[in-house]
RNA sequence: GGCGACGUGGCCAAGUGGUAAGGCAGGGGCCUGCAAAGCCUUUAUCGGCGGUUCGAUUCCGCCCGUCGCCUCCA
């Protein structure tokens, strides 16, 4: 069975095929830099990470994945000047959004995304030279409009050509009434164009630009980085594009749009995008005061495995809602796995049938909750333990997340508790066996007792 | 107002036109000095009302509810 991935452009699952024989390229929007990634967003992250790593480990593909900085855009400027008001604009957005930029990989690296994973992280600064000669060349095509030292693209003259809606059924009439007034942002002759090239403003950081003749200083606009730089990277059209669902519109509709207007390309064969994350049952907000960074629920004393495995058990078109029962129930799911996995012996049934009962799953739009169904059935019945052990350690690699126990090797220390309360066990002085299991536990390592002898675990295994 | 998603046992979550996987939690039991782990066992008619059908949770219509997009957003 080959695999079939959830398309957004035609709402349905297509048979994935990759452009190029064997290579996959994909692009994942990233962070814009202006703060730490907030929990939503590494549900994006993981499941990006998630897809990359079926193309690769399960599919067998050569992989091509870019992910983006965005280091340029309203709110890396407004805040940056606010952090560091005695620096220059330009030197304050680099210092402002490379400490953010940090922070993102750093929260990336825990929850297992690796970075070497990416051939490329570019940032939006370092392409303005691509990002102005798309803007030349939809400008050429007639598809932009200079307004004031801004260049917009011009969706009405789009329309009479080529159809803006690709991913939604949009209706601009609409899309018009139900828009408000922008009464602070630079004036558009219509709501629904978007700026490929912002003119500057005043203390704001700038690149000259050229066009038409006229001396346009200023900025890219936020869509046109993502065009620029995966044309860059991939090509176009390249085979995947992910994101969160919010992105759909307006970001990867204009990205469709752009390169279709200056280059009469298609993006991206799909679009592929993972549903929200919900905290308590609501849109997580800074308000309801249910926000929240890596940081907070490491805090809390959740281990950043958990989250991962929490997103990643359940299904990325899926809303998931976030909550101290969820984590727990994730906690305790992933320890059960690891315990079986622990104790697991014997067995004589083939795994080959779950294999394939696991695979299919995967390849059906990365059905994930099937999947560790089928894992649970392979703990579950008497299977060779060393050919579930192999396919754990490949789940491992698909999942990002451990199931295998941690081949520790137990302090000679505890291992002297162990046996001293072993001892006292037979001489059955249970209060000083039950005070060494304690002490072994403060270390951090749990003493079982097993049919005739016992067994040292470290905790959280 | 326009577009869309979702509503399955206490919680989470699959799934199919022919009476519903899996996980967590709970109950009972086994094992155990105790504990932990493990093992066995136990709990649903699928939001509501109609329709199509021999038969619908699965198809269609309406209603109710939750959420999202249409404006920056993973």
């Amino acid at each position: 069975m080959s695999l079939y991935i959830y398309n957004t452009s035609s709402k349905d699952k297509e048979e994935f095929k990759p452009i190029d024989n064997n290579e996959v390229k994909i692009y994942s929007c990233g962070p814009t830099v202006y703060n730490v990634p907030h929990i939503g967003n590494l549900r994006a992250f993981v499941f990006a990470d998630s897809l990359y790593r079926w193309l690769k480990y399960g599919e067998k593909y050569e992989t091509k994945w870019v992910m983006n900085i965005t280091d340029v855009d309203d709110k890396t400027i407004r805040d940056s000047q606010k952090e560091y008001p005695e620096l220059s604009a330009e030197e304050a957005l680099k210092k402002f959004t490379r400490k953010y930029e940090d922070a993102f990989f750093a929260d990336l690296e825990k929850i297992n995304i690796k970075k070497d994973s990416f051939i490329e992280n570019p940032r939006a600064t370092e392409y303005i030279k691509a990002m102005q000669d798309l803007t030349k060349d939809i400008y050429e095509q007639g598809f932009a409009k200079i307004v004031d030292g801004s260049v917009f693209f011009d969706v009405k003259k789009y329309t009479e050509s080529n159809k803006y809606g690709v991913l939604l059924n949009l209706n601009l009439d609409n899309l018009k009434s139900g828009t408000r007034t922008l009464a602070d942002e630079i004036e558009k002759e219509n709501v629904q164009d978007f700026a490929l090239w912002k003119g500057k403003k005043e203390g704001e950081p700038c690149w000259d630009f050229e066009l038409d003749g006229q001396s346009l200083p200023g900025r890219p606009g936020w869509h046109i980085e993502c065009s620029a730089m995966s044309s860059v990277l991939l090509g176009l059209p390249f085979d995947i594009h992910t994101g969160g669902i919010d992105l759909v519109f307006p970001h990867h509709e204009n990205e469709i749009a752009q390169a279709q207007a200056g280059w009469n390309k298609k993006t991206a064969n799909f679009w592929v995008h993972n549903e929200h994350l919900m905290v308590e049952g609501k849109k997580m907000s800074k308000s309801l005061g249910n926000f929240y960074v890596l940081q907070d629920l490491i805090d809390k004393g959740v281990d950043p495995e958990v989250i991962r495995f929490f997103f990643i058990s359940n299904h990325y078109r899926a809303k998931i809602n976030l909550s101290e029962d969820s984590l727990q129930n994730a906690e305790n799911t992933l320890q059960k796995i690891r315990n079986q996995l622990a104790i697991k012996e014997g067995g004589s049934m083939s795994t080959e049938e779950k294999k394939q009962e696991f695979y299919q799953a995967m390849q059906d739009d990365l059905n994930t909750p099937v999947a560790f169904s089928v894992l649970f059935e392979l703990l579950k019945g008497d299977y060779k333990k060393d050919e579930v052990e192999d396919f754990f350690k490949f789940a491992e690699k698909v999942f990002g997340v451990r199931f295998l126990p941690k081949n520790e090797q137990i302090p000679e220390k505890i291992q002297k508790i162990a046996q001293d309360r072993w001892q006292a066990k037979k001489d059955k002085n249970f209060e000083l066996a039950d005070d060494l299991r304690k002490k072994a536990l403060e270390e951090g390592y749990e003493i079982r007792d097993t049919a005739d002898s016992y067994e040292i675990l470290p905790l959280k295994q």
